[in-house]
DNA sequence: TTGTAGGCGTTATCAT
DNA sequence: ATGATAACGCCTACAA
């Protein structure tokens, strides 16, 4: 490797006879320079391919640059993709730059790249936690006052500002749909327990029974992280004695799953309701309706939440509540085909 | 703001009574140092929340960290978050770690970002261009030595390493498998023009056409970035006194919203491939046929590449190219229900 | 208009 | 086993 040494100031300057300060001048459009001396710093800065050392520079002062770093769990995941972009669009304006890393859903990889980001001193650190993960390690750094933001799920140990959707009433409204056309067997697919929002729907699932008096069947609750698990579990609820009528998808990979689950099986008479949208929602026949979150508005309001914060803002965490929209397209609205299949009391 | 100093090794050295250099030993598990010694350090170091600047580490050792940076053109698109996870899994047992910026498809936020990558002194930097990008400017970078890699479209105005779809055979493949079943008049919806990989995808495009002697007609050719002028383009394609049999969307974006568009047209008879494959491809009315690329392939091929150019690997600039497959589900196997309709040769 | 001195937090080198 | 010193590239404060 030839490693070649990058040029810096003090080579600029070197080469155009001054110090580095003045190129430093020129650099920042700081203090006075006269027109001929500045014109032959920029020269010289072209031929030597000059670009400012921001860590020297960062150093110097002891400020943070400003950008600002965000842990999700899935760079695959459109959802956080639009959470990441509501938000950089809200901040740009301010000049900060947004870098994100994934954390592939485990609290070890979500540490390491706090760690990176920290090291790198970013003006802000933003987490969707993954499951497992612990928060404690970061009080630190809130002492320190560095704004810390929690995004669709909260921090762990630690109290901090959070965005997160209504997920609990979220699915109970979506649950409830439901049972309002008639259906009693009402299938749960979602994430790994453990996670926060897994945990939310699915209380807001149980809110929903309890509301019609309907019993709680532990075996009508699937685990359908992926694609191909949540087919499967469609599948086999489907498939037993008493199959269910209608199945609630608790995030967009479960719905998608739920929806080719379905189309491989060639049924179109089960009810569905996703948590999360999808942009073939619409397309599919029956056409899927959802309970929608706002992945961009969760991006902005981080970003009001921050700027607030780099503004000074010292008041105690606050936690922002993205409300969920149901959307009705059809799937949600079709009625069991044996209303009686289920008995139970009302 | 309380701007609260960050413990250094320093702070932590005079807790125990040592000097900032045995700390750094006990950090970086580097010389020797006494067990007892060790204990107290690490004791400090927790208390005092220590957290090593990256920063200024890299700056005495000139070195790079370990950090890869990667500009994207949009987080919301699963095809480069797919991308950006593949690299990432195949670099991650060498300790890289990929930090992701969104350059919203300017330009000017490319250079942005590029520019805070570079001032960070990422370990290489990894660039999805975006339209009328130019590339020039790396030149310094790329002659010290930096490893720079283009995926997805490659550099402009550059020589350097890149790894790329099977556009152009792709799109090809795709069209003559819709003249194969007798279309004729086939629309070409894609991405604006300017972008590399809508110029590959259109020649693929003519090529097919030329291969059955088909006339170019400019009129089948429209715009569909987003959803909705996808949607709204295959209305007009199939509005007109001549209207069209067949659809070929050319990204996933354009293949969602012609699926949209046919859907709220009530249409299945029209047939359609996409290029690039969607979750719900299966699961729509007829089944979407692609021509499916292999984002994570792409982002693995790239991970190959930049390792061999970490280790030394001199060779001039290489461009990997990879392969696109057919996927037929059937919509891309619909027959033109008026074989007539466009008069032409063979 | 330009230069000098000093220091940010870390580590390499050479002592002790 | 530990320390002293210098240096990385830049900027603030203060001269000249």
């Amino acid at each position: 490797m030839p490693k070649v040494r990058r040029a810096t100031m003090t080579d600029v300057a070197r080469e155009v006879g001054v110090t580095a300060k003045t190129v430093s001048r020129v650099v920042n459009d700081d203090g006075p320079v006269a027109p001929e001396t500045r014109e032959r710093i920029l020269e010289a800065m072209g031929r030597l391919g000059f670009q400012p050392n921001l860590m020297a520079r960062n150093m110097r002062v002891g400020a943070r640059d400003s950008t600002v770093g965000l842990v999700i769990p899935d760079m695959g995941n459109p959802f956080f993709g639009t959470v990441a972009g509501g938000f950089e669009s809200a901040v740009r304006a301010r000049g900060l730059t947004l870098i994100v890393g994934s954390s592939e859903e485990t609290a070890e990889r979500e540490r390491s790249l706090i760690s990176t980001f920290l090291a790198r001193r970013v003006t802000a650190l933003l987490v969707v936690p993954s499951a497992d993960s612990d928060h404690r390690h970061l009080r630190a750094e809130r002492a320190a006052g560095l704004p810390l933001l929690f995004l669709d799920r909260p921090a762990n140990g630690l109290t901090a500002d959070s965005v997160v959707s209504s997920n609990r009433e979220g699915a109970r409204s979506g649950i409830a749909h439901l049972i309002a056309h008639g259906h009693r067997r009402i299938a749960f697919i979602g994430d790994l327990p453990g996670l926060y929002t897994r945990r939310e729907r699915f209380q807001g699932y149980r809110d929903a029974l309890a509301d019609a008096g309907i019993g709680f069947d532990r075996s009508l609750v699937e685990i359908g992280h992926d694609h191909e698990a949540a087919a499967a579990a469609v599948a086999r609820l489907l498939g037993g004695t008493s199959p269910v009528t209608a199945v609630f998808a608790a995030n967009n990979f479960a719905a998608t799953g739920v929806i080719l689950g379905l189309a491989r099986l060639g049924r179109r008479d089960v009810a569905v309701v996703g948590f999360d949208d999808l942009p073939l929602a619409e397309a599919v026949e029956p056409a899927l309706t959802v309970v929608a979150q706002d992945p961009a508005a969760i991006g902005r309001a981080a970003a009001v939440l921050l700027l607030a914060r780099l503004d000074g803002e010292r008041s105690k965490a606050r936690s922002v509540v993205v409300p969920t929209r149901l959307i009705v397209r059809g799937s949600g609205e079709l009625r069991p085909r044996d209303p009686g299949a289920g008995s139970g009391p009302s």
